[in-house]
DNA sequence: CCTGTCTTGTGATGGCTGTCACAGCCTCAG
DNA sequence: CTGAGGCTGTGACAGCCATCACAAGACAGG
């Protein structure tokens, strides 16, 4: 069974301190593609996941997905209900077979009350939230489509860039899920890359994607406003 | 001299502690207008607001304002950088003029780390932000430019609303505020304005907006998409 | 090897909305 | 009273991009 010192926000806790929280989680396994959390409901539980990942997604009243986020093995979700008590922000759902532990409310604050470390690591966790969620609003509110999928693969390649100024992104990433990513449509993403190749900026490899030289790739952010 | 308990984040300190932390801040006045932080400034002080009010904005390369979010006395701005010590993410604006106590980075983690019900204050404020943030990025990414303003004005009238259904919202906002907010053009609003006027949705009088049915503005928002 | 499902690529089209331009207001200082 | 500067209304226009439509590739499972 997967300790719960793999979630990021307890790893200051001791051995004793965990065994005090691990009495008050529920284990639980999803299967891919499940729901987690549903959006506006009103269950409020924290979810520490163990392995796996999941995606916070929204919908719109047309059912345009927009992703808002994904988070892998030790992150959390559905904090947010449980610190303010409003209805869910957003809908989770599991991508791969995700396990998870699950919170109350009560406990979730309990903890954070009796251990400064968690709270502070919570605040470090929220604050990473806001600036993500900032630097979206300002890329969706003042950079055109086309850019703001440039952006996105240049945020992909960042990571990944060699001393030499290349960079690998693997696997390939899925249009429409890049779409979600960036508020825009699939068809769009596909023809940025189909551009993007034509150019010689982002090559197309079996089972990846080649990016030479990841400063023109920025540069065409800029540049295309 | 203000006391700084007027500050939400620190309503549960009692006048030890409070003194405590008086210690450690700088006060200072800002005039209207004045920039308070710069964006990527390397800064790292937290803004407590004494009295007045700030905006907090982001400016595009083509010159384009984004307003984030406006706050009021007792808020806090700032924080973002003395937790993660990552450079600014926003410039912010003194409005009227503003009265305000800097509190250093460390000092800030050393309140938060000693007074538990202060870090719980912090975590449910920035709560509040992620939410405001995933609302608007669902916002811009699903509804149309005149349905997003219709929407914000909902927001406006929604707490002034009276028994009947009807709202006034005083003062008048400024167009072009409006806008920022919104992410979209002056111009844009100016005709959301006239359109909803003529429909006899929003009336316009002296000095502020006349909402007779709010329920029907509402219906405009998710109508118009 | 076939067949259904998922993904990708690309053209055509139409609507939204940002931009430019300008005219009419209001307010406030002088 | 007068002028200047900021706000508001509205028309014209053009560009972006979401949507629709369809073809073709990729891949798994029978």
């Amino acid at each position: 069974m997967v300790k719960l010192d793999v979630v990021g926000i307890f790893s200051d806790l001791d051995d004793r301190a965990l065994a005090d929280v691990e009495k008050h989680v529920r284990r639980r396994v999803f299967q891919p593609g499940a729901e987690i959390i549903e959006s506006e409901g009103d269950s409020s539980d924290v979810f520490l996941i163990l392995s796996g990942s999941v995606r916070v997604v929204n919908y719109s009243l047309s059912g345009r997905e927009v992703t808002l986020e994904e988070i892998g093995a030790g992150g959390c979700v559905g904090h947010l209900a449980a610190i303010d008590g409003e209805p869910r922000s957003a809908t989770v759902l599991s991508v791969g077979v995700t396990e998870v532990a699950m919170l109350n409310p009560a406990s979730f604050e309990t903890v954070i009350k009796n251990h400064p470390t968690v709270a502070w690591r919570v605040i470090c966790e929220l604050a990473r939230i806001v600036r993500a969620s900032t630097r979206r609003i300002v890329d969706v509110s003042t950079l055109g489509a086309n850019a703001r999928v440039i952006a996105e693969i240049f945020r992909m390649a960042q990571p990944m860039t060699q001393e030499d100024g290349s960079a690998v992104i693997k696997p390939v990433p899925v249009h429409s899920d890049l779409a979600a990513k960036v508020s825009t449509s699939r068809e769009t993403v596909a023809r940025v890359f189909g551009s993007l190749a034509r150019q010689g900026v982002v090559l197309k490899q079996n089972d990846s994607l080649f990016v030479p030289d990841i400063v023109r790739l920025e540069a065409l952010v800029t540049q295309s406003e």
